[in-house]
DNA sequence: GTCTATATAGCGATAGAC
DNA sequence: GTCTATCGCTATATAGAC
């Protein structure tokens, strides 16, 4: 990386503090704050507020970019990848995503929603072509969308959805769909 | 109802602009506005913008006790019941849950989550208890999230999720739980 | 490149007329 | 029961020192 100095540490701390507290909470100063820098000197690398929001919504595509590389070259099938990422909170995806969701839920930024809607877009279009029964495929990618609501809003976080399924309920759940897929004669 | 006079018409826009443009958007005075009173007069009903979402979250509890009794009283089964419900829009159910749940992303709100809490808990047991088999009826809970999400989010509203299910979609998704709870034995 | 100080605007809430 | 007027606070953004 070149110098990046606190540019990327000041993104980090606004990811985080929209995400665990809302786009409420993440006001200039407080993320200078969480960043470890002043009002001021935020500003130096941010413009606008708005210029924050941008940044947050280039770094959701670039991350979603890798993850979906990395996903494709896996060997397991889809099912089990897609549904285990879903639930994947702390990494840079889940963050990213959380983050431009705050965005888009704040109706502020009208940008939010076509970047997460391209990103969804690539996950269903993924399971399609993965599994050739767009049925199931619908089903997974729904189920997908549940499991990360109930995993990103029953920790600290927001909103509604069934508490995040424990390693075994997780296990039990993906057997079950892997059950369905080999009766109606899915790949995957 | 008895006189009621603007009360509820103040709650109503404030669900409105709670679901469609966030909590931020939900000033008292775009409330009021949008109610078609001005500041003062809604001050007179709720003292105070906490009283608002007090108010918002005890229509939640009650319009969600009485949704419940209808759909333990409907003759078809449960994951039908509950997965139809999961995209009904706009019923006053849907709004209201929205309506918390933006208070609850919005950071400001503590007694928002012990609500939503409350509700989800009653629909996870309704299915339990239905179903038979603890696994599926966790699977269609999760289920029942995606499209809330999904239905809820892709409308003029905020997020992520997949674009909610067409009927037919929704009728082969049914179909396909129906087969997997067949399969293993539940009741349906 | 980072800081302090400040101008400006918007929101919540009060006071008091009608 | 509903209105207008206004105070106090907070947040964004700018200006300019270091």
């Amino acid at each position: 990386m070149p110098p990046a100095s606190n540019r990327e540490a000041i993104l980090d701390a606004y990811e985080r503090l929209l995400v665990e507290q809302g786009e409420r909470a993440a006001t200039v100063e407080a993320v200078a704050r969480a960043a470890g820098v002043s009002k001021g000197g935020l500003l130096y690398h941010f413009a606008s507020k708005d210029e924050l929001a941008d940044a947050a919504i280039e770094r959701l595509h670039r991350v979603a970019a890798e993850c979906a590389e990395e996903a494709t070259a896996q060997p397991d099938g889809v099912i089990e990848v897609f549904l285990r990422d879903a639930v994947k909170t702390g990494d840079p995806l889940d963050l990213a995503l959380g983050a431009v969701q705050a965005l888009q839920q704040s109706g502020r930024y009208p940008q939010a929603k076509p970047a997460l809607d391209a990103v969804v877009q690539g996950w269903v279009d993924m399971l399609t072509e993965g599994l050739g029964d767009p049925v199931l495929a619908r089903l997974v990618a729904v189920l997908g969308d549940g499991l990360y609501f109930g995993a990103a809003f029953s920790g600290g976080g927001a909103g509604i959805a069934t508490p995040p399924a424990s390693e075994q309920e997780l296990d039990e759940m993906i057997a079950a769909v892997q059950q369905l897929a080999a009766l109606r004669g899915a790949r995957g």
